[in-house]
RNA sequence: GCCGAAGUGGCGGAAUAGGCAGACGCGCACGACUCAAAAUCGUGUACCUACGGGUAUGUGGGUUCGAUUCCCACCUUCGGCACCA
C-alpha cells in the first residue's frame, strides 16, 4: 500500500516566494547580448504608476511572460524589461488634493507596485528598470526634443487649440474622444484656447505611417491608424476674388469643377475679413463670433440644420469664368484642407443642403450611369456618385474612370491648381501646462529669441520647491525663481519655457532606455542598440491604436531622420490583450465595487493558479468577465498535477498504455508549441488539463515509473513552466532535475510518437452522420470506401437506395450520397 | 451615417478554417468516502423524440456531396470616427 501521507502538500504561498528570492539572486533572468543566440526582444507596455497593480495588469503582462519564457526555452536570448511610465497629471492631482508632493507620492506608488509585480514571478530584467521622471531619463527625452527643434520636427505655433478645463491644460488632438469632444483622461468636454504651443511634424510622415508592410500588427490597428490619418486624394484649386485675391480649395472632386456655384469659408479663415463687403461687414462679423463661440460649446451633430452667411465678395471660376459668391459657413473647418472648399451642390449632400437653405444655383455636372438624367430643380438630395462629366466645356463626355485624371490634368494645364493628398491627421501637440512632466528644454531671449537649452546642460531639472494653487495653474510659472535664466547663446537675461511634454513623449522611446538605462553618453548604447532592436514582440492594450502607437512609430522615424535610430519601425510584432471585467460583466471600478485584486488572489490561490487562469479563462485578445468559482478549477488542476506528478502508483502497465501514452505527450507537446507561438494562450491550459486527465488514467492502469511515465513528466513540467514558473521549477526539484527548469531547452516533438495508429473514419450518406469506424492509418480510398459501405448503420440509412456518388477525404471521413 | 470586430449549451470557451459541432473548465445532478459537512474521487450533463430518429453555431437565402467556417442580404452587441470637402 501507498501511504498517502508521505505526500507532503502543494503550499503556493511557501514555494513561490523561495523562488522568486532564488531567481532573483542567481540573477536567472538577466539578458546580455550573447552572439551564440539569436536575440528576442520581448516587451509589454510599461505601467503606470498608479499606486496598486490591477487585475488589468497580470492579465497584460502574464501571457507575455510566458511567451517570453517559451522563446527562451526555444533557445533565443529573451530579453523582457519593465518599466514605470511615471510622469502624468494623477500625481498633480494628488498633490493638489492631499498635499502630497508628486515626487512622494510617484517613488512609494512604484516601490509598491514593484513588490507587487514581483509577485507574479514574471522574468522581468529588474537592472534594465526605468522610471521615465528619473532625471537621467527625462534628460534624454529632453535631448530628443531638441535633436527634433534641430531638424526642424518640433515647431511652435499659435492656434486656437483643444483644452481641458479640468485639468488645466492643452491635449493633442488624438487625446480630445468622442462626439462631445471630451478629454481623454477626465471626460471632461474641451475647450478651444488660442494659444502659442510646441508642436511635433507627425504629418510629415502620414504617409510612411500608412505603411504597415514591415510589421506584423492586428488588423485593427491598423485600420484604426488608417481611419485616423485619413489620406484624401484630390486637389488643389486657386480661385480668385474679383479684386485678385487668391482664395485655394481643396477639393476630391476636381471633376465637379464646372458645378462649382459658390465658395465656401471656414467662419476663421483669414481672408475674411478682407473680402468681406461693408455692406456685409457687420453681419459677417455677428456670425464669426457666434461661431467662435458654438464651438467654444460643443459641436452639434452632423444633421443639424446648414448655417452661413454671404461675404458680399464674389470669386471667378476659371474653369467656366463665371462669377460665384463667396460665402461662410461653419461647416467648412479651418483644421482641414485649406479651410476653404468649392460648393458643389448638385454632388456633394452638405454643399445641397447649405444651397437649397440659401437658394443658391444647383448645377449638374456628372451624369452617372444607369441613372434617368439629372435635374436640378427635381433633385432632393446631391448625386455623390462618378459618372460622365456634363455641361463642364472641353471635358464634357469624359467617362467616369478617367474624370478625375482627366479633370486634374485639366487643372495644372490651366495654372490654376494641382492635383494633391492631405490628411485628416493634425501635427502633434506636445505642450502640457503642468508641472508634473518633463519641461520642455527651451529659453526665450529678447535678443537672440527661441533657443533649445544645450545637450550638456541637460536635464532641464524640475525644481522639487514648488506650491499648486487651487486654481490648477502651473506650479513652474508661479515658482519666483526657476523660470529666469541666461541665454545661452548671448549670456543676457532670459525666460524658460513652463510648458513641460506630453507624456506620451516619454513613452515613445522607453524601449530604447531599457537598453542600458544608466548610459549618460547618449540615450542608449549604440551596441546595445543594434543587438537588440526591433522590438520583436510588443504587447499592449488596444485603446492606444492612435495614441502611443502611433507616436512611437512617428517618434522612430522622426529619430532615425535625425539620425539617432534605424530601421523604419520599433516593434516588429504587436499584439493586443483584453480586458478583464467584473464579475458582474462591467468594466472594473471602485465606485462599482466590482474590483478584483490580484494581492488578495495570490494569497488565495497563490501566483500560479492565478497565472493560468487569467490565460485560460478566455481569448486574452478579448477577455471578459471574471469568475470566481471559475478560478478554482485552475487551482483543482495545479493540485492535482502535484498530487499525479509526486505520489508514487504501482507499475506494469500494457505496451499499449504506454504507447498511447507518449502518443498524447507528444500530440499535446506539437498543440502546445503551436498556441505559444500564436497566442492561443486559452488552448494551452486546456491542452495541459486534457494531458493530465491522460495521464492519470495511465497511471491507474500501472504506467507509473515506465520510461514513457518519466518523459510525460519532463515534458510536462517543461510545458507548464512558462505559464506557472514555480511549481514547475519545485516539481522539477523534488522529481531530482537540475536546476533550473527555466533554462531547461523546449522538447522536441517525436512525430512518430505523434501519430496515430487507428484513425476515426467517419461515414455519412447526404452529409449526415451515419456511423464511425475503427480503421488503421493509411488506409486507401477503396477500402475506406468498402468498410464504410459494410457498416450495417449505412446500410440502413441507405435503405436500398442508388449510391451516386461516394467522397472520401482520407484518413478522415466518407460520405455516400445517393 | 461611415469604418472595423464579434454573435456557438445554463456560463467562459474549443473546433490551426470547408469534413465527427460543443474539447477543456465552470455550474448543475447523481454516486463513493464521512456520524455529518467540506475537500477529494467517480459518473452524467445541447434540445426535441411516437426511441426509428429529428433539430441545432444570431436571422433569411446561396454555393457545395458536405458550411460554425465561403458568398449575398438582414438583425443584435461592442469599439473607432463625426459636416474631413
Amino acid at each position: 500500500m501507498i501511504d498517502i501521507t508521505s505526500i507532503p502538500p502543494y503550499k503556493p504561498e511557501e514555494i513561490e516566494p523561495k523562488w522568486q528570492s532564488r531567481w532573483e539572486a542567481d540573477g536567472l533572468y538577466h539578458a546580455d547580448p550573447d552572439p551564440k543566440h539569436t536575440k528576442f526582444y520581448a516587451l509589454t507596455m510599461l505601467p503606470y504608476p498608479s499606486g496598486d497593480l490591477h487585475i488589468g495588469h497580470w492579465y497584460a503582462m502574464t501571457p507575455s511572460d510566458a511567451r517570453a519564457r517559451f522563446k527562451r526555452m526555444q533557445g533565443y536570448n529573451v530579453f523582457f524589461p519593465i518599466g514605470f511610465d511615471a510622469f502624468g497629471l494623477p500625481a498633480e492631482n494628488a498633490a493638489i488634493k492631499h498635499q502630497i508632493h508628486p515626487k512622494q507620492w510617484t517613488y512609494a506608488n512604484i516601490e509598491r507596485m514593484r513588490t507587487q509585480l514581483r509577485s507574479m514571478g514574471n522574468m522581468f530584467d529588474w537592472r534594465s528598470e526605468v522610471v521615465t521622471s528619473d532625471p537621467e531619463y527625462y534628460r534624454w527625452t529632453q535631448w530628443f526634443f531638441v535633436q527634433f527643434f534641430k531638424h526642424n520636427l518640433a515647431y511652435q505655433m499659435e492656434a486656437p487649440v483643444d483644452f481641458c478645463p479640468n485639468c488645466n491644460t492643452t491635449l493633442a488632438r488624438e487625446q480630445v474622444q468622442g462626439e462631445d469632444r471630451h478629454c481623454e483622461r477626465c471626460g471632461t468636454p474641451v475647450i478651444k484656447k488660442n494659444l502659442k504651443q510646441w508642436l511635433f511634424r507627425i504629418t510629415n510622415y502620414a504617409e510612411e505611417l500608412l505603411d504597415f508592410s514591415d510589421i506584423d500588427w492586428p488588423e485593427t490597428i491598423k485600420t484604426l491608424q488608417t481611419n485616423w490619418i485619413g489620406r484624401s486624394k484630390g486637389a488643389y484649386i486657386t480661385f480668385k476674388t474679383e479684386s485678385g485675391e487668391p482664395i485655394e480649395v481643396f477639393t476630391t472632386r476636381p471633376d465637379t469643377l464646372w458645378g462649382a456655384t459658390f465658395l465656401v469659408l471656414a467662419p476663421e479663415h483669414p481672408l475674411v475679413n478682407q473680402i468681406t463687403t461693408p455692406e456685409q461687414a457687420e453681419i459677417v462679423a455677428a456670425y464669426q463670433e457666434q461661431a467662435m463661440r458654438q464651438s467654444d460649446i460643443q459641436r452639434e451633430a452632423a444633421t443639424r440644420e446648414k448655417t452661413g452667411v454671404f461675404t458680399g465678395a464674389y470669386a471667378i471660376n476659371h474653369a467656366t469664368s463665371e462669377r460665384i459668391p463667396i460665402w461662410i459657413a461653419d461647416y467648412v473647418l479651418m483644421t482641414y484642407g485649406t479651410g476653404a472648399i468649392m460648393s458643389v451642390p448638385a454632388h456633394d449632400q452638405r454643399d445641397f443642403e447649405f444651397a437649397r437653405q440659401f437658394d443658391l444655383p444647383i448645377r449638374v455636372v456628372i451624369q452617372p450611369e444607369g441613372a434617368p438624367e439629372l435635374a436640378p430643380e427635381e433633385m432632393t438630395a446631391a448625386v455623390e456618385a462618378y459618372g460622365t462629366m456634363v455641361n463642364s466645356g472641353l471635358l464634357s463626355g469624359t467617362a467616369a474612370d478617367k474624370s478625375l485624371e482627366t479633370a486634374v490634368a485639366f487643372i495644372e494645364q490651366m495654372g490654376i491648381g494641382r492635383g494633391a493628398v492631405t490628411y485628416r491627421l493634425h501635427d502633434w501637440l506636445i505642450s502640457r501646462q503642468r508641472y508634473w512632466g518633463a519641461p520642455i528644454p527651451i529659453i526665450y531671449c529678447p535678443k537672440c529669441g527661441t533657443v533649445p537649452v544645450p545637450e550638456d546642460q541637460l536635464p532641464v531639472l524640475l525644481p522639487d520647491d514648488v506650491e499648486w494653487l487651487p486654481t490648477g495653474e502651473s506650479p513652474l510659472k508661479l515658482h519666483p525663481t526657476w523660470r529666469f535664466t541666461t541665454c545661452p547663446v548671448c549670456g543676457g537675461p532670459a525666460e524658460r519655457e513652463t510648458d513641460t511634454m506630453d507624456t506620451f513623449m516619454c513613452s515613445s522611446w522607453y524601449y530604447m532606455r531599457y537598453l542600458s538605462p544608466h548610459y549618460d553618453q547618449y540615450p542608449f548604447d549604440p551596441q546595445l542598440y543594434r543587438y537588440w532592436m526591433p522590438v520583436d514582440t510588443y504587447t499592449g492594450g488596444s485603446e492606444h491604436a492612435t495614441m502611443h502607437l502611433m507616436y512611437v512609430r512617428f517618434f522612430h522615424k522622426a529619430a532615425r531622420d535625425c539620425g539617432i535610430t534605424t530601421g523604419r519601425e520599433p516593434m516588429r510584432q504587436l499584439r493586443n490583450q483584453g480586458m478583464v471585467l467584473g464579475e458582474d460583466g462591467e468594466k472594473m471600478s471602485k465606485s462599482r465595487g466590482n474590483v478584483i485584486a490580484p494581492d488578495d488572489l495570490v494569497q488565495r490561490y497563490g501566483a500560479d493558479t492565478v497565472r493560468s487562469y487569467l490565460m485560460f479563462f478566455s481569448r486574452w485578445e478579448v477577455g471578459g468577465p471574471w469568475n470566481s468559482s471559475g478560478i478554482e478549477g485552475n487551482s483543482r488542476w495545479l493540485r492535482r498535477v502535484w498530487a499525479t506528478l509526486l505520489e508514487p502508483a504501482d507499475g506494469g502497465a500494457s505496451r499499449e498504455v504506454l504507447r498511447a501514452l507518449r502518443r498524447k505527450t507528444h500530440q499535446t507537446l506539437r498543440a502546445v508549441t503551436y498556441d505559444y507561438e500564436n497566442f492561443e494562450f486559452n488552448t494551452i491550459i486546456s491542452s495541459l488539463m486534457e494531458l493530465l486527465n491522460e495521464m492519470g488514467r495511465a497511471k491507474a492502469t500501472g504506467a507509473f515509473g515506465t520510461p514513457e511515465w518519466d518523459e510525460a513528466v519532463d515534458i510536462y513540467l517543461r510545458m507548464l513552466a512558462p505559464v506557472c514558473p514555480h511549481i514547475a521549477e519545485e516539481l522539477w526539484e523534488r522529481l531530482g532535475k537540475p536546476y533550473s527548469i527555466h533554462t531547461q531547452a523546449w522538447p522536441q516533438v517525436d512525430e512518430e510518437a505523434a501519430r496515430d495508429e487507428e484513425i476515426t473514419l467517419v461515414v455519412q450518406v447526404n452529409g449526415k452522420l451515419r456511423d464511425r469506424i475503427q480503421v488503421p492509418l493509411g488506409i486507401s480510398d477503396a477500402e475506406a470506401e468498402q468498410k464504410a459501405l459494410a457498416s450495417p448503420a449505412v446500410q440502413q440509412a441507405l435503405a436500398g437506395r442508388q449510391v451516386r456518388k461516394v467522397i472520401v477525404v482520407p484518413g478522415k471521413l466518407v460520405n455516400i450520397v445517393v
